[in-house]
RNA sequence: GCGGGUGUGGCGGAAUGGCAGACGCGCCAGACUUAGGAUCUGGUGUCUUCGGACGUGGAGGUUCAAGUCCUCUCACCCGCACCA
């Protein structure tokens, strides 16, 4: 009986439907573990082999925690409404439902057709109605708590798309995931207000068992940063000042000019007859300007406004210039400059001349702005203070004359909420003739998606479902008249509390369960990629607090722990002209690549799978080469977990041979004899186990994969695998290869699934070898090893190493200054020439 | 520029400060067979006077001992980028 795949893979991908051997455990005793994966958005693309490294990674781990006893929760669904959708739907003239419903039904058979132990009857879709009423009544609560409101506000429009996207989702003036270009427009907008939750969403990530990096992005992102608010008068100007944000108060003696930016409202007001035409086309020619150009110049620029402002601390009058490098949008839009001491400020110094005013000691303020600290100088009450000190100080001294006071100003900015589109969730929300906003009733949720055939936004501008005039027209049981918001929620509502809703998605009088909530929150293990550090992970983070707050949930972290695993890519190739090439249409010679057959030289690159870039490699190809349990395997055998790796299908034959390899020693061709259980394979066998579960702890399935190997390679040496190690053999392989597991088992004559079966134990004391081979060093050179017993002492090592022939060459004649030896790990003689008397 | 990370054979990658290169791909040789991309066995960092010498991007340092720790430096990747 050989291996076959096909066979072997449906037998038991049937046999675990069948029996729901998946399915979550209720409430028990029994410790519990939630692996959640990042659910996908079901692209019109299907998977290709780079997707399932994170789930396989997951099923690993989850497979291997319900062997250990665990009750286990990993479900997997789909974060279903989303702009490409409703893009696909126009173009082939069908309703997104149906695209959608096509796009999950592929990913879905994809998906189980590696064998991950998803509990399927939990599958979500946030874009179906009896979802994303619930994504509706958390937004309900998110306005009765005040966290929801409309604003008119600059927001970042996508000419592209037809909608406004988040401050997140933009970078360099263009939409991050596509490129399209994003302009600035005033609109009104729903916004979330996400910066109340900024200190404890900074704060409680030191909780976290999340990568560091990952962290530090979110603290960047948050960008606290403490100060102070402090006031200027504009000279001549009665009652008009302006305020300025400083991190560093303590040096406002050393101010010797004010910057605003151009957006400033009171640039207008206070510029000067004779500098007014220099400064209108200076605010013209940087409203010009598209945010990616003005980001990437650095080459200081700006214009006197001809009017001065009083410095609070000293009366002093400075010139009040507007220059591009102060952001309308970050502070108060204007700052005072203190040369002396910042880097910024003294190459615009340096540029028009301005003065510098050192205050701070320690510095060669005429070669650079100096930063450190020191003492501080020509600052009359602050003068011998470090900068701590006279932060403080100064801060004091502000509030005291009513001039200014402390701040705490943050990078983050509220959330805009609201998009432009058809496919995604309708706000509950009415707004009636007299103006006022009216809630839908929790009762009355969900207000579902009218159906339009037309998703197009309206001749004058509004979002697509101002078309759906029935729908949006209502009148209340009062009689009152209103008309629906036509805005819908962006893609990271619905991903914001999915993790909540696989614990109960049937539930249909709660979003969750209490208890059910209190079981299995939170998170324990979160897998996904790095994409999200900052957008996703941030917005779930802060609707759970929310959810927190308001008694709903009992952790104050959705996520406990985070895994990012790695990236997987591929080689593409293309000619001088662009064209890109299929690997089977490439040959290699040396070194180089040429289309098969000609002379064609081919630029090689290795880049992110895409249908574009020819160098898309499908789960279903290899599965149906190779097997699901390889596929399975060489996903996390190409390296550690969370680095990239090139993907190359060739290499995929090692794995293979693996199990070919264990198959035949569970099933060989030819009878064997057998019987004998040899020691030494026994007590690799331990070893294997050992090696196996510390590197499953710690996420490493490369390394427990190669144990294996080295397990199974021996034991093919000996001939046959020994009948008291068959058990243990499959149950070390079943979470990382679960269909020949599996079969492994069955054919021992169990009759339940191995998935259920418990984790083997290694024997302690067979782990531990009788005689240990060590390395001896004679000053620091390996010179041989010597077999001890386990824990000779340093003498019994001494003197075996002293017999050895080739060590005792190095040693001879030399003197032995001292010898260093650990137990068991090694022995290394420090020698120098005799003295000679 | 700032923050984080990574540099190890032909390739992917292993190595609690203690035998560098486990395991896998590829390659070489042999066995069985003989037209098979099957299986098994052995070999495979470089140089070598066969004693050994050298070797983890580069240069220093700490240590009996460094891929691993420290300092400097180079290259590449990721994130942020005038945040006052």
């Amino acid at each position: 009986m050989s291996y076959n795949h096909h066979q072997i893979d449906a037998k038991w991908q049937a046999y675990w439907d069948k029996h729901k051997t998946f399915k979550t455990p209720g409430l028990s005793d029994k410790p519990k573990y939630y692996v959640l994966d990042m659910f996908p958005y079901p692209s019109g693309q299907g998977l290709h082999v780079g997707h399932p490294k994170g789930y396989v990674g997951s099923d690993i781990i989850a497979r291997y925690k319900r062997m250990q006893g665990f009750d286990v929760l990993h479900p997997m669904g789909w974060d279903a409404f989303g702009l490409p959708t409703e893009r696909q739907a126009s173009k082939e003239n069908k309703h997104p439902a149906e695209i959608t419903r096509r796009n999950t039904d592929t990913f879905r058979q994809q998906l189980k057709q590696i064998g991950l132990s998803y509990d399927w009857d939990r599958e979500i879709d946030t874009s179906q109605p009896d979802y994303y009423k619930w994504t509706q009544w958390i937004f309900l609560k998110l306005y009765q708590k005040g966290l929801a409101y409309q604003a008119e506000v600059p927001v970042n429009w996508c000419p592209a798309l037809g909608t406004v996207l988040a401050n997140e989702e933009v970078k360099d003036g263009v939409y991050v995931e596509t490129g399209d270009v994003v302009e600035k427009r005033l609109m009104k907008q729903w916004m979330l207000k996400i910066t109340e939750y900024a200190d404890r969403l900074l704060e409680d990530l030191d909780g976290l068992d999340w990568p560091e990096s990952v962290k530090e992005m979110q603290r960047h992102w948050i960008g606290k940063s403490e100060g102070a608010r402090i006031r200027f008068a504009v000279a001549e100007h009665d009652n008009t000042h302006f305020e300025v944000f400083t991190t560093r108060p303590d040096t406002l003696f050393g101010c010797s000019y004010c910057v605003l930016a151009p957006e400033h409202p009171l640039v207008q007001s206070i510029t000067s007859a004779e500098q007014r035409e220099a400064v209108e086309s200076y605010v013209e020619n940087t409203l010009k300007q598209s945010e990616r150009e003005r980001t990437q110049k650095t080459e200081k620029t700006g214009v006197f406004t001809g009017a001065y402002a009083l410095n609070p601390v000293n009366g002093e009058e400075v010139p009040i210039w507007i220059a591009d490098y102060v952001l309308a949008s970050y502070g108060t839009g204007a700052v005072f400059a203190c040369p002396a001491h910042d880097e910024r400020d003294w190459e615009f110094a340096a540029k028009f001349d301005l003065p510098l005013i050192e205050v701070v000691e320690g510095g060669k303020i005429e070669e650079a702005a100096y930063t450190g600290d020191g003492k501080h100088i020509n600052s009359e009450f602050l003068n011998g203070m470090k900068i701590e000190a006279a932060k403080r100080h100064m801060i004091k001294w502000l509030s005291e004359n009513g001039c200014g006071e402390g701040e705490t100003q943050y990078r983050l900015r509220d959330w805009l909420f609201s998009r432009q589109r058809y496919w995604g969730e309708p706000f509950p929300v009415i707004e009636l003739e007299d103006g006022s906003l009216f809630l839908e009733e929790e009762g009355d949720l969900p207000v579902a998606l009218p159906h339009l055939d037309d998703l197009s936004p309206t001749p004058d501008g509004q979002p697509p479902l101002a078309r759906a005039t029935q729908w949006r027209e209502v009148t209340l049981p009062d009689g009152r008249k209103g008309l629906r918001e036509t805005n819908t929620m962006p893609q990271w509502a619905g991903s914001c509390w999915y993790y909540l809703r696989f614990l109960d998605p049937l539930n249909d009088k709660f979003p969750w369960d209490a208890a059910l909530e209190q079981r299995w929150m939170p998170v324990d293990l979160y897998v996904g990629g790095t994409e999200h550090a900052t957008l996703h992970l941030l917005y779930a983070r802060f609707w759970h607090k929310v959810l927190f707050d308001l008694g709903l949930v009992s952790s104050k972290e959705p996520f406990q722990k985070l895994f990012n695993q790695g990236k997987i890519q591929a080689r593409s190739y293309r000619d001088g002209r662009g064209k890109y090439y299929y690997p089977h249409e490439v040959e290699a010679r040396d070194g180089e690549y040429f289309v098969k057959g000609s002379d064609t030289l081919l630029e090689t690159r290795i880049e992110k799978m895409s249908k574009s870039k020819h160098n898309v490699v499908t789960p279903d190809e290899t599965i149906a080469e190779y097997g699901a349990d390889s596929l399975r395997l060489y996903e996390v055998f190409m390296g550690p977990l969370e680095d990239d790796a090139i993907w190359q299908t060739e290499n995929m034959s090692g794995v293979r041979r693996f199990l070919e390899r264990t198959w035949r020693l569970y099933f060989p061709e030819k009878p064997v004899k057998g019987g004998e259980t040899p020691l030494q394979l026994e007590r690799l066998l331990h070893k294997t186990i050992q090696k196996v579960t510390e590197d499953l702890e710690q996420m490493h399935p490369n390394t427990a994969i190669s144990a294996m190997m080295i397990f199974v390679n021996e034991a093919t040496r000996l001939g046959y695998l020994p009948d008291n190690m068959k058990k243990p053999l499959a149950l070390m392989l079943a979470p990382f290869a679960p269909h020949v597991a599996e079969e492994f088992w069955e054919s021992l004559g169990q009759k339940t699934s191995i998935a259920l079966a418990p984790w083997p134990a290694f024997d302690p004391e067979m782990v531990l070898d009788k005689n240990i081979e060590i390395p001896v060093q004679v000053n620091g050179k390996m010179r041989g090893t010597i077999e001890v017993r386990a824990g000779a002492s340093e003498n019994e090592a001494r003197s075996v190493a002293e017999d050895d022939e080739n060590i005792g060459k190095h040693l001879s004649g030399l003197e032995v200054v001292k010898v260093i030896f650990k137990t068991d790990r090694m022995l290394n003689f420090v020698v120098r020439p005799p003295k000679k008397d």
